[in-house]
DNA sequence: TTGTACGCGTTATCAC
DNA sequence: GTGATAACGCGTACAA
């Protein structure tokens, strides 16, 4: 293993010059930086991340906590984490996954990203002694990077009116979060923009009962509604529910999801949906995360990611 | 953060009584033991892992290599990788993903988990450096674990032909690897016994391949034929086009998966597949690996788990 | 059996 | 601007 101080030996300095060309290059005159930064390549040199860690106090090591039980894990959480573990991986960090909130102060960690976090999550927060950024959007102040939710609700919005749909139904989902009162915001702004009444049901996030409930009310939908969904989970119901009432998708009634990773490709027809970017996501929390823990902690504010509409076959 | 020394302090011993302690304890004598263990309780010491991997030549962190692409990714990764985290977090190791077989070599790893991995990737391990164990079958010597690929076909084709499916069709996966061939063979097998002629199409693991065959042979497929899949993929696109046709699953067609996660519950009706325990194969994997690198390399052998025939409405 | 001295590779501090 | 020294926390080698 090459250290410091073969470099050191090779470029006939003394290990701190070395050591500052790498961390503080300012403090060196040209002439020595230039010495050094060749006998670096020659040696082909690499810091020990280890040894830095060691003397910065610091681990190198980060958590990806997941709140939502695993089970229900949607599977474009894989995408997030390997956004976010090549964010990590530029800056030679590493991470711990934790499903067990109660595990996240197990062992070490130089900060923590969060996911799938509920209000009442909250609380247990402000104990973290290390910093952390959330996936998800909060009005908290915790900084956070989330998808543009209410934007994407609303392209979806006039989307679908625009492909001449005349009824717009919105199935959200049935938890007090923000996000969901971002997506039925996107919603709600659009309709009253154009004078038209606001139809919204809420419902838990599976497939079935996006289906139960095409199923109960199917006779009160009228033709040409679409319905914008807030996730594709329930898309993915409500289509398949409306080919087992016999109704025509696209062409009688629209559907659109919300998410637009792996499940809108299953479905079908394909889902129309508002994707997110999801593995950009990832990747930018980890720049946020790491940044914040070489700030020492200091406050990153918030980002919003736009989403893209992918138009597929369940509108027409 | 308490250290060595505090607990030495606290006990009245040297820092490396305390080191003993903790990695040879047979060396010190038990009530010194016992006092240095109660120290070690009431300031709630734990060891630095940075500092023992500093001086181990140690990173206490390991690779996830991921050699098949992302994007046909399928799920069960998650529960593979999750699996693997929990194994990883109880020795307090972290990981890193990497997914670009050129970059496993960047920056600092005591050792990798190769999955995804095809023949014509073996060359590249002899390369490596550290300790590595696979996901998935070989016969090159490597140690890896897998699921028994041959027994969950046979537990497959057995149950068909117990629900009276009179003509099996085994459809795989168009790769020359292992697990392929293993799992075809637990097919041949099964039908030799049973003095039946065994027929099999191998096709692209994509669920519009599937489509694409059964649309094309439709015809040629008699009434109660089951068909074996090697993935739910694939399972998918048959029972999908099986219904287009207008053919009855499962009273006259039955159609069995191999996976088990995730795909199989979105199909409609859910699948019947041969079940992987993914999940406890990556914490496997991780303790196969860490154990490894403890033993500076040694072989660890092979693992071959067994799956779990899930029955479901994809067949009578 | 227990303790002392030193080294792992790096960086901060303080001289020069 | 540059270098010597100490320190981070722990484990090995050797001495007691």
């Amino acid at each position: 293993m090459v250290t410091l101080s073969d470099v050191a030996k090779e470029a006939n300095v003394s290990k701190m010059t070395v050591s500052r060309v790498i961390n503080h290059p300012e403090q060196v005159t040209p002439e020595l930086r230039a010495l050094v930064e060749k006998a670096m390549a020659a040696l082909n040199y690499h810091p020990n991340s280890i040894a830095q860690a060691l003397v910065n106090n610091r681990t190198n090591v980060v958590k990806f906590v997941t709140l939502e039980d695993i089970d229900t894990t949607e599977p474009y959480y894989m995408n997030l984490l390997f956004g976010f573990a090549r964010g990590l991986n530029k800056k030679q960090y590493a991470m711990q996954l934790v499903t067990d909130a109660k595990k996240i102060k197990n062992g070490r960690a130089d900060g923590y990203l969060i996911t799938g976090a509920r209000s009442s999550d909250y609380d247990m927060f402000d104990q973290l002694d290390k910093p952390f950024v959330l996936f998800g959007e909060n009005h908290r102040g915790f900084d956070f990077i989330d998808t543009d939710n209410q934007k994407g609700v609303r392209m979806a919005t006039e989307y679908a009116m625009s492909r001449l749909y005349k009824h717009l139904i919105f199935i959200g989902i049935d938890v007090k979060e923000p996000f969901e009162y971002s997506r039925e915001a996107g919603y709600i702004n659009t309709l009253q923009q154009n004078q038209m009444i606001p139809q919204i049901y809420r419902i838990p996030n599976h497939s079935h009962a996006a289906q139960d409930l095409i199923h109960e009310h199917f006779k009160e939908f009228k033709m040409d509604t679409c319905f914008i969904c807030a996730s594709d989970r329930i898309a993915v119901g409500v289509e398949r529910q409306l080919e087992t009432e016999g109704a025509k998708v696209p062409d009688d009634y629209g559907v659109i999801g919300f998410d637009g990773v792996f499940l809108d490709q299953v479905a079908n027809p394909k889902l129309t949906t508002v994707r997110q970017a999801i593995f950009d996501i990832g990747e930018s929390l980890a720049e946020m995360l790491l940044q914040k823990i070489a700030q020492s902690g200091s406050p990153q504010g918030e980002i919003l990611v736009e989403p893209t509409l992918v138009r597929r076959g369940s509108t027409r």
